[in-house]
RNA sequence: GGGCGAUUAACUCAAUUGGUAGAGUGCCACCUUUACACGGUGGAAGUUACAGGUUCAAGUCCUGUAUCGCCCA
């Protein structure tokens, strides 16, 4: 075995095996319980981020444990086919070779995006074999495959027979750029620098109004000013007319609600068809609604010519110019403004009267919430649910219908007359609705991509087939996801999923925190301060790490700020730390808090952890080597003692997975390995493998054993290394199985002894004690010294008996005396454990001014803790309240500082004669 | 404006049902001991944001304040 663990040159090796092997596969066996977890599909046109570092870490952790606990599990897999930035690079692409989508055509087009899924498609599924997701890839499922289409379709078109789906005239956001409409969704909204402009309108009877607007272009398709009814200033103007500036149109002066009195001047314009609030109170007066816009955002033929074909911002020049040539523009005043944006453009939306398809999902939600509220599905951490309901319960209809080329096609079709025709062909429409040759056209739009992922837990299992794995692996058992997508996901699965299934999609919602960079901002391209989790795998110098983070940014000034940054952070680049180390991380960061502020720092502890394990396996395979090995393994107290914590590691391992404590599970194999295994077995068996009267044969078996078992344990959190160890030692192991990935998950031993463990823990306590004095004192290793023990009990002699000699080992001692307790102390350093007193002689090594500074310290931490414990237990209601053993053991402790105490003070006397 | 969350060592994070705070990294000292310097041994470091309250006992429960963050309008 090499020096150190390099994981560089195994782990894409190792992941082949497995994937060749069929490792992976789902073989549903009735016979066993199913585990089933239902991949949050990935964006085809995506890379991986650390965000699904993170998520596709905990859940392979999860499918493996339960692999190897025995559990028929399936891990399905897939990609969505993200119609908007599809269509957006494919359209990229055309615009490279001087074409455009509408030059080739709509089938040529699509034949295109085929094309490029084929060719470039599978980015992030090959990054996703890097981090070892143990997926299925032979089911590997696409949104936009047939057998998922044939799904999407039946569902559209069953909830259009039962009237769940509709089309209709509705305003809705609408993206200019890539002229499609959105759902609310998708919309972001933030506050940016606008202004409040004053705008005068004259009534019919030449009293001033004036009007406070923040978008003034829009007055061009204004229908009426309204007040606040209750508003005492405007009391006398409502039901009159007003004449609109510019378009010299008459328009009423209405009274409603929801103005309110305190904005601007009380008294604000109405435009229906470009405002959501306007829209409605226009429905409640019976307002005419004119539609202004153009669908890229221009203006359109319903406004005066001269601003005809303007764009938005140039028409608000425009206007305010002319407003202010015939003196109606009154002033204008900064003002913060909420500006929603295309989360995909992020071009400024407008709010426009289409045509459009919508869900309605009233019905749907009320089961969907049903069964959160009755635990048939269950969000973790719990109050997640109260996000989830505030947002069932105001839910609105889902704008399902995307004016784009990429995505299902809606299965419906039209007469000459506009009739209506929903069916999963032209063909079967003509037949169910009995249609002769009458021309027939289908819905130019296509379905937004998420109604295809909401049926992602049955679509991926075969339904709608008759022949499909629905009952061996639906209900999925846990979906892992961000709260980022509660709403667009995970609401609308539980939605579809009841109506159609009849049952819950997922039993489990576990929702992860977001990964954010060191200092808690959110990572971003445009901020510089993304992470790709494959360079924290195979490593990246400065220069590539500023080129990849400087290229193709939106704001080139953050340039300087991003490099500087960078090289702050990480000044030599990003070391490669391997999948493991990275996978370790992550699992430690799994807490159930929402913010996860990622530190490479973590990266080189556990990259170091890593080491420490390949570095065990290399003694141990060195001492095979030397000792050879045997069938029958050594049963000293040692070997109980490290089986008592293996079992006491499992159970918190297996509680902790099933908790979905993933920072636990990582803890406990942590410390077992290094603390437990390394520090203590390891050092005791290297001092049993050097005693002349050990079988060392045996003792090398009890060290292989114990690391395979480890090896087990800690497969699903860091699976390359382990399946490495492994091979290397699979002659000696003997396991029938082919890998460790497909072994057993590890229980805990039976015949384990309280009282090996209790000595072993004794050993230990020792060792350190007499550790602590040789560091405090400052005596150089080199110098063996000697040690007396006096006044324990029959224990405390026995263990010495048995175990004393690794003690010396451990300690550098040169002997260890026992005496009887009658027996005159000499000047010593000291240190108690119970009734036990073990003391290293001053004489001719320790500077006694030194040993008095150690112990005075030590006094007065002990009188700081004996008087705390002094003060609670002579509370009476202390001592009456508390739990009985918890009195106990602090009454246990109260003596035993006590006889502590006592012998540090006779110890200082000792001392101070010899200064 | 409504809701949710956070605030613990220099930094990144833990702390089971309330029982007096632990890791990693960094820091200090010693150690090139034949698994590992990506190491070993020892050590220093916290008024748990602040102010009240409940309790025998509060990082943990309650109320308020401050700062930061997210979601919804």
């Amino acid at each position: 075995m090499k020096k150190n663990y390099e994981p560089s040159s195994t782990e894409t090796e190792i992941y082949e095996n497995w994937e060749k092997s069929d490792f992976f596969k789902a073989q549903p066996d009735e016979s066993k319980e199913s585990f089933c977890i239902m991949i949050p599909p990935p964006n085809v046109t995506g890379t991986l981020h650390m965000g699904h570092g993170f998520q596709n870490t905990l859940m392979d952790a999860l499918i493996r444990h339960k692999r190897m606990s025995g559990f028929d599990t399936l891990w399905q897999v897939g990609v969505d086919h993200a119609g908007i930035a599809t269509q957006m690079v494919v359209e990229r692409q055309l615009e490279a070779e001087g074409l455009s989508r509408e030059e080739i055509g709509r089938d040529e087009f699509e034949k295109k995006v085929w094309l490029w899924k084929e060719k470039s498609g599978n980015k992030i599924t090959q990054q996703l074999r890097r981090l070892g997701a143990s997926v299925d890839w032979s089911r590997e499922a696409f949104t936009m495959s047939d057998d998922l289409s044939t799904a999407v379709k039946e569902v559209f078109i069953e909830l259009y027979d039962q009237g769940l789906i509709y089309k209709g005239e509705r305003l809705v956001n609408w993206d200019t750029v890539l002229e499609t409409a959105l759902s609310d969704l998708e919309v972001s909204s933030e506050e940016e620098n606008g202004s409040l402009w004053y705008i005068d309108y004259f009534t019919s009877d030449g009293e001033k109004l004036t009007v406070a607007t923040t978008r003034p272009e829009t007055l061009l398709g204004d229908t009426a000013l309204a007040v606040n009814p209750e508003d005492e200033r405007y009391k006398g103007q409502i039901g009159k007319m007003a004449l609109l500036p510019i378009v010299n149109r008459e328009i009423p002066i209405i009274a409603d609600s929801y103005v309110e009195a305190e904005f601007g001047t009380g008294c604000v314009k109405i435009t229906p068809a470009h405002d959501f609030n306007d829209f409605e109170m226009g429905k409640r007066h019976g307002l005419e609604v004119i539609n202004i816009l153009n669908f890229d955002g221009t203006l359109n033929d319903k406004v005066p010519d001269k601003y005809q074909n303007l764009n938005i911002e140039d028409a608000r020049k425009l206007i305010l110019e002319d407003l202010n040539t015939i003196g109606q523009l009154n002033k204008t005043e900064p003002h913060k403004v909420q500006i929603p944006r295309s989360e995909r453009s992020n071009s400024i939306l407008q709010p426009l009267l289409t045509n459009q398809w919508f869900v309605n999902v009233e019905k749907l939600s009320q089961e969907a919430i049903r069964v959160v509220k009755e635990n048939e599905t269950e969000f973790i951490p719990k109050n997640w649910e109260n996000t989830y309901f505030a947002w069932m319960k105001d839910i609105q209809d889902w704008c399902i219908s995307r004016q784009l080329w990429w995505g299902h096609r809606i299965p419906a079709w039209f007469d000459k007359d506009d009739n209506l025709y929903v069916g999963e062909s032209e063909k079967a429409v003509r037949e169910k609705y009995n249609l002769d040759n009458i021309e027939l056209k289908q819905d130019e739009d296509v379905l937004d991509t998420w109604f295809s992922s909401a049926l992602w837990t049955f679509s991926t299992l075969g339904w709608p087939k008759k022949e499909n794995l629905l009952s061996r692996y639906h209900p999925t058992s846990v979906l892992v996801t961000g709260f980022d997508i509660i709403f667009f996901w995970v609401a609308r699965m539980i939605m579809m999923t009841t109506h159609f299934i009849n049952e819950v999609p997922f039993k489990k919602i576990l929702i992860h925190g977001l990964i954010k960079d060191s200092e808690g901002q959110k990572m971003s391209k445009s901020k510089g301060n993304t992470l790709d989790p494959l360079d924290i795998i195979d490593g990246i110098n400065l220069d590539d790490l500023i080129k990849k983070r400087t290229e193709g940014l939106m704001q080139p000034k953050m340039k300087d700020r991003i490099i500087k940054q960078t090289k702050k952070e990480f000044p030599n680049g990003i070391e490669a730390y391997g999948t493991d180390a990275l996978r370790l991380t992550f699992c430690s960061l799994a807490t159930g808090g929402r913010d996860i502020n990622f530190d490479i720092k973590r990266v080189e502890g556990y990259r170091n952890f890593c080491n420490k394990l390949w570095n065990a396996a290399r003694f141990i395979d060195l001492n095979i080597d030397n000792y050879g090995i045997s069938k029958k393994r050594s049963e000293s107290s040692i070997d109980s003692w490290i089986d008592y914590k293996f079992n006491q590691t499992v159970k918190k391992v297996d509680q902790s997975m099933n908790e979905f404590r993933f920072d636990l599970a990582t803890k406990a194999i942590y410390e077992f390995i290094w603390y437990e295994f390394c520090d203590w077995f390891i050092e005791l068996q290297k001092i049993s493998l050097r005693k002349n009267d050990m079988n060392k044969a045996e003792i090398v078996r009890s060290l292989v054993d114990i690391l395979e078992k480890t090896l087990r344990l800690a497969h699903p959190i860091m699976p390359f290394i382990t399946e490495e160890i492994w091979k290397q030692f699979k002659v000696h192991h003997n396991s029938t199985h082919e890998s460790i990935m497909i072994s057993e998950y590890p229980l805990g031993s039976e015949n384990t002894s309280e009282r090996d463990y209790q000595s072993v823990e004794w050993l230990k306590d020792i060792v350190s004690g007499i550790r602590n004095i040789r560091g405090e004192l400052l005596i150089k290793p080199s110098i063996k010294i000697s040690s007396i023990f006096k006044g324990g009990d029959q224990l405390d002699k026995e263990n010495l008996n048995e175990i004393g000699g690794y003690i010396q080992k451990l300690c550098g001692l040169k002997e260890i005396i026992w005496v009887e307790e009658s027996s005159q102390d000499i000047p010593s350093s000291i240190f108690t454990r119970d009734n036990l007193k073990v003391m290293i002689p001053l004489e001719g090594l320790i500077d006694a001014k030194e040993e008095m500074q150690r112990l005075n310290k030590r006094i007065s931490k002990l009188i700081q803790e004996k008087e705390m414990l002094g003060r609670k237990l002579s509370n009476q209601n202390f001592v009456e309240n508390a739990p009985k053993d918890l009195v106990e053991a602090q009454n246990d402790r109260f003596s035993v500082l006590s006889k502590e105490l006592e012998n540090l003070v006779l110890q200082i006397k000792e001392i101070k004669k010899m200064i």
